[in-house]
DNA sequence: AAAGTTAATTATGAATTCATTATTCAGTCA
DNA sequence: TGACTGAATAATGAATTCATAATTAACTTT
């Protein structure tokens, strides 16, 4: 019996900063939008000085932005800034295919394996919201695998404030059968710990998914003008 | 003339993560120690207020560790610490490496070179002083010619995490010669504009600095065991 | 009515206060 | 003497208060 976990309750200002990650990330806070301390402690039920706290956190994370008396800003995913994060965070993830073919045991591949069925299961079925779970499973058991905690910190950061991009455009049917092969062409390399080839085609697979997303924003600015 | 300039003061909290992240890079504050926020809030003539703010951002950015109740401690950079580190300083290097050569221009490509002869001489007068500087702003001045902001971000708190290492171990005769043609064959690649080459050669340089730290580290253990 | 000016309101930055949790230290008992 | 108990002290987490900057609203003035 584990007695610390009853006594491990995280400090109010640690809660806060997952939560309000959260609503950016989900885009309920929409970027561009001020962040009003008054409300959200009303709403959340704390004090100032906490949410402060996280605010601060959250504004050297990249996920607002503070100006000096004026408060804090929902920071904006400028498609200036998806194209320089896209090519960081594919570099994290080429690094993490090389180690993950190294360290991860069969166990572990096996449950890729696995996530990666549903993913095709849910491709099959057009069901887009568990595609992204399944999707995102997979990539973060790579991480894990690669064994390195700074690169998974690092990762998961860049992830997160990439992910409000799926809000931005969607998921063409071109696209989304490009993404199944090369998961298909990665399940493979993985399988024969081609630790080289994994880490390109991971790579290759986020600058692709960058492509995709700049051409379906360009098409949507077509639309408007 | 720019009005804004005279206006814009940094916050307070803004102001003490700089100073203590350099506190913490400097060593003056040494890993493991406690860091009492009274003591700190004293010598710096601030309040606690903005003190916690800025350790809880210098918690999320690794530099200092938060336990509930119980305070800040600096952290500690263990070897496993610095292995997992410079893999990930070494992919961002390799990718700054080839951004920058095909983002700088021929003046900034001059002005690298101007600091790669200070470094130079450095070498030849044994000044580690002026050596580390040398070396420190070409790195980051190829990280600025890769024009990529949160790549930027990113290598310069991996950077300033692991810079602490120089504390822990001395830079011997040796792998100091060896920096030295390594950062040759940099300056080659970069005068060619060899994206490729930069990038891979960048890469290197920085396994190669931690294969030394690693081996200078378990000498210095050899004496003491 | 529109632009500009000043006063009132609101929101923020920072200090202070309060409550709770750790830590220290004196005292007790084996 | 040495381990345990519990009170006293100190440090931390969070709420509140205060001072100041920004925003809004009211009021001129043209």
């Amino acid at each position: 019996m584990n007695l610390t976990d009853s006594i491990n309750r995280p400090t109010l200002h640690e809660e806060l900063v997952e939560r309000l990650r959260n609503l950016v990330v989900e885009d309920v806070l929409k970027p561009g939008e001020k962040v009003p301390e008054k409300q959200l402690c009303d709403s959340l039920g704390v004090s100032r000085t906490p949410l402060r706290e996280a605010l601060k956190v959250l504004a050297s994370e990249g996920f607002v932005v503070l100006q000096a008396n004026r408060g804090a800003r929902v920071a904006s995913v400028t498609r200036d800034e998806l194209e320089n994060t896209f090519p960081v965070l594919a570099t994290l993830e080429q690094l993490a295919g090389e180690l993950a073919c190294q360290h991860m045991d069969s166990a572990e591949i096996e449950q890729i394996e696995r996530r990666h069925a549903d993913m095709l299961k849910a491709y099959e079925s057009h069901d887009r919201q568990a595609y992204f779970r399944a999707n995102q499973d997979i990539h973060q058991a790579l991480i894990r695998g690669a064994r390195n905690d700074i690169l998974e910190s690092h990762h998961k950061l860049l992830a997160a404030r990439v992910r409000r991009a799926r809000f931005m455009a969607n998921l063409s049917d071109e696209r989304w059968a490009q993404a199944i092969d090369e998961h298909e062409v990665m399940m493979e390399l993985l399988r024969a710990r081609d630790a080289d080839g994994l880490g390109k085609s991971m790579k290759l697979h986020m600058m692709n998914k960058l492509s995709a997303l700049v051409k379906a924003l360009e098409a949507e600015d077509e639309l408007l003008s």
